[in-house]
DNA sequence: AATAGAAACGGACTGCAGTCCGGTTATGCC
DNA sequence: GGCATAACCGGACTGCAGTCCGTTTCTATT
């Protein structure tokens, strides 16, 4: 009688040591990157940490920008949770013109909070694919809701890259722009391209 | 009878030996970056060819990232000469409509064909603040020109943000967006943005 | 329960960015 | 022209990302 079937055989079902080493990794790495910093964490540290080789690490995760990805997926998860189903006017329920305002402001403070990890990811696995794809797709729908016209994806992808992280850091570290002018200016975008 | 005065001393004058040594290493960069691929070039492999120790390079440029930012410097000169004096409708003499609409286009390419000189350069040196800042000013000239109302910065700034590396890199090359279909959409975003 | 085979493990190994300090060379002054 | 000083030079050194391969551990099958 077995526990937990395995129908489609594509992904090769994952080996009881691999996961349990995983989840060590994973608490491993969260732990000594809020203690010390995303930059100042290695990899030998994490692989000493969580009491695994340094050959599992990369095994697993493929590199440090993956590993990082890895560990920003846990709070982009619980993001996007409540960006689908969560209370208005993030979530649902709310007129689109709020929800896609509430949605910039959000981001934009996700993105800050996140900076170092978020840079530390890269472009590697989940950011470029999860995160980038999900706030490009939820944005196109609310578009569609409010009855934008024009190539809804690419005006998509212009108002959420005003929210990157660099441009972020660029403008609230070195020009020294307050968040209520940042937000100000993005509410404003948006209601100039939403006709 | 000295040849060249040097009348405010805050920048101390370059030696002859270090100004022979920075060119020469520029133009090593440049020759190995073009024969093998910005990524394929060490700064080691630069140090040999240019004849100088690893030192003097981390001397002169900090890093590598400032020594990729110096070696991109050298286009990126070009082509601000060309917004700034060349022919219209990229140089002055054109409606500002058309300057804007030319210099998207022009950034956009230029962007994509320095893409990986562009990433190794990173936020060091010149990037962040020769390129950045100067399409910066220009935006917020022309969109003064065209009688644009509100935080005109901003507004600039949320202009150039589609045309960054990343985000042309993710359209080209993992969705497999045409240029033109760029192009046009940035045209749109821009006039909606320009009232 | 024993076994065969495949997948995962782990630590030694490589290559590169960036640092450091003893030696060298240019410049200003006498 | 000679000398003192400060800046520059260069290569050995460190620490980390990423690789490789012999060894161990799990799982399916009988």
């Amino acid at each position: 009688m077995p526990i937990s079937l395995h129908l489609a055989d594509d992904p090769p079902p994952e080996r009881a040591d691999a996961a349990r080493n995983r989840h060590a990794v994973l608490a491993a790495a969260l732990r000594l990157v809020d203690h010390c910093g995303v930059d100042a964490v290695s990899m030998d540290a994490v692989a000493t940490e969580a009491g695994v080789g340094k050959g599992t690490l990369f095994r697993r995760f493929g590199s440090r920008q993956g590993l990082m990805a890895a560990v920003l997926n846990e709070s982009e998860t619980q993001w996007q949770a409540a960006v689908l189903s969560g209370p208005p006017p993030l979530g649902p329920g709310a007129p689109p013109m709020g929800r896609l305002l509430e949605f910039g402001h959000s981001r934009l403070h996700l993105n800050l909070t996140h900076a170092a990890l978020i840079r530390a990811a890269g472009r590697a696995g989940a950011r470029s694919y999860a995160a980038v794809s999900f706030s490009a797709m939820h944005v196109r729908y609310l578009l569609g809701e409010l009855g934008v016209r024009g190539d809804i994806a690419l005006l998509a992808t212009s108002l959420l890259a005003p929210l990157e992280v660099p441009i972020l850091e660029q403008q609230v570290n070195q020009e020294g722009i307050s968040l209520a002018r940042i937000e100000a200016a993005w509410d404003d975008l948006v209601r100039r391209v939403a006709v």
